[in-house]
Parts: structure tokens; C-alpha cells; sequence
RNA sequence: GGUCCGUUCGUCUAGUCAGGUCAGGACGCCAGGUUUUCAUCCUGGUAACACGGGUUCGAAUCCCGUACGGACUACCA
């Protein structure tokens, strides 16, 4: 097969939005088509009427947008291989079903659900495992146990069935992973699954199956869920006498603390989305944060989620897609399951949060100082963004750190206020403020040489000095460079905060 | 319960396929440095081959077993 022949694809279902872990598995396919050449395809699988939920395919696909994942063809984006949502393909999925049944691979079951289930409960209670299988179907109610014209009868008759696969009865299966290599299973021990539901409608193995070959799909690249149905596959591609597709199975995302599948619980648990997106419940009405809404930059997101289970085998961390892209293999995924770390997050975040433009930021942050009833110019917010970016790791952060060049001190720290206004600052802070009122320029550098040299002069303690003068600018003991933050304010400003704080703390005893 | 998959620092991982440097890097944490503060940044430190056998001169690496964890076990995907 030459590298233009691949095809890989990303098939969720619309069933709520879209959890990290899918958008790894789509990220992973995405990497591998680019890598090889190959076209990447959105297939939508909705052939759950049940689970529908409405907003969902449209959450899907604003998620990769955001993410910078594009489809080569599918459901937005068209192709020679469509429709690309299975509930549109519905009248392809029966015929292959009776394909298999001509062939002698599948069969009509009319057992309902409830006589399933009260079999169930009678074995479970016996501590026996029940397995619609090789044994027990010669019990049940379908096409095996029935006479043909018993069966004839009974589908004219409109009675419900379905269709299930007759599963081998001791059979080695053989598959091959691409991570995990050669795997074998008895047919023994699988059941004869469903493959056609009473609705009308494919269950998933069938739909996946027929879809993957009609859709010519090189290599099915999933979670690590689908594993144990991969027997299921490998033989339903043999009984259809096609091509098999290579197959990569994918580690889970963990939880970061314990074990288990990363869920939507620990994230509220544990104080971080889970999802690409913020959603909201159509049912409910309840929000799930998303990164994006947490102040993510898409381009970390993603950084992140490709090391989470692959590496490029050296050092180092910081991707950008393009550069993912390049050094992208199949091999190089890991086989164990990986603990998502919020705090390796942030710190990616962080990363690229120093690559972002200044004035980008600002337009972010704008909106964040309105809410705080601040009104402030773009090139002001831009220029102070320079100053203190990287001291944050969200741009929500970033607020934070400086939100005094734009309010002057409400309060001052009680804490800092003990510890650094001493009996001596207001005569000193008055000294300084003649000072700089007379000062010839108000340039950081300079401010700095002038006052440096007067401390030195008067024999003042720097730290005194300077922390005093803090105090007065910001109301407390953070932020950047004091004379970086005096330049920006300009000479009234700090003149008034100056006032302003004398006034306030006074003339300690 | 059954089937399958997995197991290297707290976490993400390199090293395993071709057995042979004090098991390397990153996040976190701790310490030191820079600094007028808080951060950032820089330097250093902490810390792991799940366990037990076997093969071998030599095992994280190969083999067997055990333990632990996970996924699956629907007319859901």
C-alpha cells in the first residue's frame, strides 16, 4: 500500500461533548494522515437513536476548529466517500447484514431483552456466566433453533428481531496491534453480538465494519475500550472476505490522582475541564468548564495532549502542530495508560502564553478589566502585558498581576503595612516625592540612578526605601520592577498614589 | 466472575525490539543564586525499573509465574 492510500478517521458519536480523550485519538489520527500523506475523515455515528443530544455534532466540530485539527472529508467537509453520517447511510447497513446471513455467518435472533435479561439474572444468580454463544444459542429463540419456516413466519409476521453474528466456535483469532502487537483470543469465549438492532439500525461493530471498508480506511486508530471487540471486527472483515485495516489501540487518559478513566467528575472534583469547550446541557442545563473557556491557548492544548502517551524520544516538549506532524509515528505511543497533570498543563500553557503578542493578549484582556469596571486604552493594556506576562500561566492570570498599573490602592496590606511602614517612611517618602517631582525625566532607568543615589547618599536602607515606596504605588508588596511601574503611570499618577498613601498610613510612632 | 490489555522517580516519560555507562530528561517539590517585593529566570538536589523465580559472566531489557491496576463484558458507542 503506498503512502497516498492512507486513510484514517475519527468517528464519535453525538451522544454530549467531546472528552480530552477523543480529541487525543482525533489529534493522533490527524498527525498520522498528515504524516503519511493521507486524508483524515469525520464520520459521525449516530446510530444510537436513543442517545441523541442535540448540539453535540456541532460541539464536535467546533472543538477541532479551535484545536487546528481539519478534516479532510466528512461530515462538514464533503467527499467521494459519503454520506458521513451513519444514520444517512442506514439503508446500506441491513443488506450486508443479510449478506452474512446468506453466508451463513449471522442469523435471525428473536429473543426481546427481557427474556435475555431474566436468563441473565437466573445465571447470575447460579454464579455461571451467560454467553450468547456457541452453546447457548442452541436454547434460544432464532433462525438456528427455529425451522425455516417457523422463522419465514415470524418475520412476515412483523415480529421484532435482530440480527446477530455467528461466532465461531473454537476458533484461535489473530489479530495484530500496531502498539501492542500480536494478540490472540479463542472465539470460545466471545459472544454471538448484535449486529443489526430491532429498530432498523447497525449496532456500532457492523456499522464500523461496513463503513471502514466502503470509506477504504487504511488504519483504525481508537481507544483502548475498543480492544476487546476487535475479535468481533477481525472476523466480521473475514467472514465479508475484506481487506483488513491495520489496527492501533490507543492507552486511556487516567485520572491524576487514583486510578481509572479520566471523567467529567474529577474534573469538577478536582478543579479542571475535561472537555475542549465549555458545554452546556440541553437536558439539565448544567455547564462543564472547557479549556478554552480556562484560558487555554489552543496551541498548548493540543502540545500537551500529544505527549500525553507519545514522545519523539528525546527531550524535547514544545511542538508545534507542524512540528507534531513531522515527527509523528504509530510506534512511538505508549502502551500504559497516562495520568493527565493539570500542573503540566499550566505549565505548557505558560510556555506558550510567552510566545503570544502583546497586543493579542490585550484584546483578551480587555473585556477582563471591563468587567472589573476598568476602562483602558489597547496600547496601555499592551505595553503593561510585556511588563508581567511572564509571571502568569493563564491569561486570566495576567489580570491579576496588574491590575494596580490601572487602579489606584483601595487598601493597603495590613501584613506589609506592619512590616515595612516604619516611623522613619513618611519623612523619607515625602523626601522622595520632592524628588521625583523635580526629577529632570521620567524614565525607568533614570528614576532608578537618581533614587539609588540619594538612598546611598542619605544612607537609607534600600529595602526600606523601596518597599515603603511599594507600597504606596501598588497598595502591597508584588509586582515588577517599581520604576518599570512609575514609568508607565507617569508623573501625576505616582505624585497622587504618593499623596494618597501618606495620607492613609501616616506618620507611624 | 470471565476475556483482554497494562506496570521505570509523586506525574509525563527515555532506555526494552538488537541484554553490558552511578537508569537520562521534563513537570512538581526542596535548597541556593539573581532581585526593592511577589513572581519569573538560573544552578543544584530529591526521587523509579511492582514482586518472585529462571536464562546469562552480566537482566529495567529475554522467559515463566504472582500481585496490582485498567478496559470490556447492552438491541451504547
Amino acid at each position: 500500500m503506498s503512502n497516498n492510500d492512507v486513510r484514517v478517521r475519527f468517528a464519535p458519536s453525538p451522544t454530549g461533548p467531546l472528552h480530552i480523550g477523543g480529541v487525543r485519538t482525533a489529534l493522533y489520527n490527524y498527525l498520522f494522515a498528515k504524516k503519511n500523506g493521507g486524508k483524515l475523515i469525520l464520520r459521525i455515528e449516530d446510530t444510537d437513536q436513543n442517545r441523541f443530544v442535540p448540539g453535540a455534532e456541532q460541539y464536535i466540530i467546533d472543538s477541532f476548529k479551535w484545536c487546528g485539527i481539519e478534516f479532510d472529508e466528512g461530515a462538514t467537509a464533503g467527499g467521494d466517500y459519503g454520506p458521513y453520517k451513519q444514520s444517512e447511510r442506514k439503508n446500506y447497513y441491513r443488506e450486508y447484514a443479510i449478506k452474512l446471513i446468506k453466508s451463513g455467518h449471522a442469523y435471525y435472533a428473536f429473543d426481546t431483552p427481557e427474556e435475555l435479561n431474566k436468563v441473565r439474572s437466573v445465571y447470575e444468580a447460579e454464579k455461571r456466566t451467560f454467553i450468547y454463544n456457541a452453546d447457548e444459542r442452541k436454547r434460544l429463540k432464532n433462525a438456528l433453533t427455529l425451522t425455516d419456516e417457523e422463522t419465514k413466519a415470524l418475520l412476515s409476521n412483523g415480529e421484532p428481531y435482530v440480527i446477530r453474528f455467528k461466532m465461531p466456535e473454537n476458533e484461535n483469532v489473530i489479530m495484530d496491534d500496531l502498539i501492542r502487537g500480536r494478540i490472540e483470543v479463542n472465539s470460545s469465549v466471545l459472544d454471538d453480538k448484535i449486529l443489526f438492532k430491532s429498530d432498523g439500525m447497525p449496532t456500532y461493530h457492523l456499522a464500523n465494519i461496513v463503513d471502514d471498508h466502503l470509506m477504504k480506511i487504511s488504519h483504525v486508530i481508537r481507544g483502548e475500550e475498543w480492544l476487546p471487540s476487535l475479535p468481533l471486527h477481525v472476523l466480521l472483515y473475514d467472514a465479508f472476505k475484506w481487506e483488513k485495516p491495520k489496527f492501533a489501540h490507543l492507552p486511556l487518559i487516567l485520572k491524576p490522582d487514583g486510578n481509572g478513566k479520566l471523567s467529567k467528575r474529577d474534573g469538577d472534583r478536582l478543579g479542571f475541564p475535561v472537555f475542549p469547550l465549555q458545554w452546556t446541557d440541553p437536558k439539565t442545563g448544567s455547564v462543564s468548564s472547557g479549556f478554552r473557556e480556562d484560558g487555554y491557548i489552543a496551541k498548548a492544548f493540543v502540545n500537551m495532549l500529544a505527549l500525553l502517551g507519545w514522545n519523539p524520544g528525546d527531550d524535547r516538549e514544545i511542538f508545534s502542530m507542524y512540528e507534531l506532524v513531522e515527527e509523528f509515528t504509530i510506534e512511538r505511543v505508549g502502551k500504559s495508560g497516562s495520568k493527565f497533570d493539570p500542573q503540566k498543563a499550566a505549565w505548557f500553557n505558560h510556555k506558550y502564553l510567552q510566545k503570544e503578542k502583546n497586543n493579542e493578549l490585550a484584546e483578551m484582556l480587555l473585556p477582563i478589566a471591563e468587567s472589573n469596571g476598568v476602562l483602558v486604552e489597547k496600547d496601555k493594556m499592551s505595553r503593561v502585558i510585556g511588563i508581567v506576562k511572564e509571571r502568569a500561566n493563564f491569561v486570566k492570570d495576567i489580570w491579576n498581576q496588574l491590575d494596580f498599573f490601572f487602579v489606584r490602592p483601595q487598601e493597603y496590606d495590613s501584613k506589609a503595612v506592619n512590616k515595612r511602614w516604619k516611623h522613619d517612611s513618611y519623612d523619607q517618602m515625602n523626601e522622595l516625592k520632592d524628588i521625583l517631582y523635580n526629577i529632570s525625566s521620567f524614565k525607568s532607568e533614570h528614576m532608578e540612578e537618581v533614587v539609588k543615589t540619594w538612598i546611598e547618599n542619605k544612607e537609607y536602607g534600600m529595602g526600606m526605601i523601596m518597599n515603603a515606596f511599594r507600597l504606596l504605588i501598588v497598595g502591597a508588596l508584588r509586582g515588577p520592577h517599581l520604576f518599570d511601574i512609575i514609568a508607565i503611570l507617569g508623573k501625576d499618577e505616582t505624585l497622587k498614589r504618593m499623596d494618597q498613601g501618606l495620607n492613609k498610613l501616616g506618620r507611624k510612632e
